[in-house]
DNA sequence: ACAAATAATTGACATTTTCAACGGTCCGTG
DNA sequence: CACGGACCGTTGAAAATGTCAATTATTTGT
């Protein structure tokens, strides 16, 4: 029947009917992993990986987040923040805003070179995922977007 | 205009309105950040994590795969699948047979335990991720594991 | 004014990731 | 057939991440 003759037909990616292939979990698991690792890789260019782009980008959002808010959203502990938010104060592209609400929070602002690093770091961002969504319309690529906040806020 | 008039309003999910929130890079993570978690959690009843149950599922599916076939499908440096899988194997759920055909290979089965334990585990998995999909019909189910499909795989 | 709760920080510890090196096996070429 | 180079699984160490409890400063409700 099949062409080939071999034990192990296929050769590249005979796991690709398995089970698990239609589990959403796995199919979660792997694309981040390819993703995380092209943008880690495209972000290296400018000091920075996932984490430390996604704070910077809240920063520079001037939505003025506190730490304890970036560590609910990108899921973190609030102690691994104080090390990501180090980082960057330290390179001087945010800074610690003690909020005058609440003297016990700090809000974080980014600095004219966090922007400016940012505006950089966000091209690059945008071509790796153009890149990663070559296969896929940009009506499809909404809709995935959309299908993924079901899943990151759940109500 | 807005019926709060304190300076942080909305005050729960203030950032999902950021530029972040667009990013797929970070609605994956997030995505797979939840989703894991649940999955840990109720995997945990039967002893096993997500990385373990990804094993265990290959195993079990008469697919032979070997480690090095695990590793890249998984995403996992080899060294960390010889751990799994002496963990899965200490337990009987499953034995490395040298790869006949390639002797320096070792082929996963599940024994029976295996494949026991895994059916119990995998409605657990289901329930999961039912409860994580409940808010998306099953056609938008079958279409988000399409997409995710093209980031997890491509060509 | 006080007790309980919350934000950030620190430090300790566990888990995961990443890498280089090694023995055994395979494969193509001479 | 023998050899060199590639590949598989394994080990061990180092780096990065994740998890947790304790501490200080501040807020909030009573």
């Amino acid at each position: 029947m099949s062409p080939i003759g071999k034990t192990r037909p296929t050769g590249r990616d005979r796991l690709r009917d398995s089970v698990l292939a239609g589990d959403l979990s796995f199919l979660l698991a792997r694309a981040n992993a390819l993703t995380l690792a092209a943008a880690n890789a495209a972000l290296a260019e400018h000091g920075l990986k996932a984490r430390s782009y996604s704070v910077l980008a809240l920063a520079a959002d001037d939505v003025r987040p506190t730490q304890r808010e970036l560590a609910e959203f990108l899921r973190l502990d609030p102690s691994q923040v104080v090390a990501l938010v180090d980082g960057l104060e330290k390179r001087q592209l945010v800074e610690r805003r003690t909020d005058p609400a609440d003297r016990r929070a700090n809000v974080l602002v980014a600095t004219d070179a966090g922007r400016a690093l940012f505006a950089r770091a966000q091209e690059s961002a945008r071509a790796v995922e153009l890149g990663l969504l070559a296969a896929v319309t940009p009506e499809d690529h909404e809709r995935l977007a959309q299908l993924l906040r079901l899943l990151a806020f759940p109500e």
